[in-house]
DNA sequence: TTTCTTGCAAACACTTTGCATGCGG
DNA sequence: CCGCATGCAAAGTGTTTGCAAGAAA
């Protein structure tokens, strides 16, 4: 998983299959680590702060490269935006329907299906993508308090 | 089930939310019967022969009444183009990454993973979306006999 | 007749591509 | 210095919207 790669060994794996390790790569590759499930606008909005020349082409050149690596997970919407998950193990995006909120959940029962699947299907599957659409506590506040019109997004 | 309710059925639900039974309404209801997972396009191509004056916009506008019906689920993916699914219960999608076919697969462990999610939650999730991918049968005797380019869809 | 629906054209938003300049190794 | 990477501008693609004409009830 991405978030335990150091700098170091980034770099290696950039250079290992003949890419070169720029400034561009490296910070795109620190606001990943830092956000959760980012979109190529968030990405982009965070770096200029820092990076203030950085074109939204080199975001999602970058993140192309990124899931060519292996390193990230592209995760399509019905809204067209796409999410960026540095969390290529077996796991569940549970996504708020309000906020757009995406967490990771690690259960047993993923492997398991896992498991299970390779048998039905006679072969191991490549990769798979588990989202399960629930409102978070935050949003199930402002719910209560009536605080917020719903709006569904992402689904 | 979509495939499940007859053309009869599926007036009584257009009326009861106060939607008219239009022609094209029903040929879009008979077209997703009878396709496995299609695109928008897919859906329009095959209707344009049996009703050449469909419009792409009356699809869409008809795909996002059945999505807010609750008869069909959309899925979004990296490449934009949706797929719509007529089958609302649980079960996994299995996505052929090179000719981009799609299956229903159901599996006990999905019920059980999705009961597991509700305790875990503590709260019953909306609605879930669970997507493997492995090389369909038909692809991987076309890869064997090397008959063809592998170009990933669909992820 | 009334209201909802259709479908054309135009607009949209996100993403991709062509290409000249720039920079890493 | 060589070759890949960047970023601007323009194009591309699937989808949505405004609106006048048309059809369902």
């Amino acid at each position: 998983m991405l978030k335990f790669f150091s700098e170091d060994e980034f770099i290696q794996i950039l250079r290992k299959h003949g890419y070169k390790a720029t400034p561009q790569r490296l910070t795109i590759f620190e606001v990943l680590k830092s956000k959760d499930h980012p979109s190529a606008e968030e990405i982009y909005e965070a770096i200029k702060k820092r990076f203030p020349s950085i074109s939204l082409t080199t975001i999602y050149q970058t993140l192309h490269l990124f899931s060519e690596l292996g390193i990230i997970n592209e995760l399509g919407f019905s809204d067209n935006r796409s999410r960026f998950d540095t969390n290529t193990n077996p796991h569940i995006n549970v996504i708020c329907p309000v906020c757009g909120k995406i967490s990771d959940l690690e259960d047993e029962l993923v492997v398991e299906l896992w498991d299970s699947l390779e048998k039905k299907l006679g072969k191991k599957p490549i990769k798979h993508r588990f989202d399960v659409y629930a409102i978070c506590d935050t949003c199930e506040n402002k719910i209560q308090a009536g605080r917020v019109r719903i709006e569904v997004k992402n689904i």
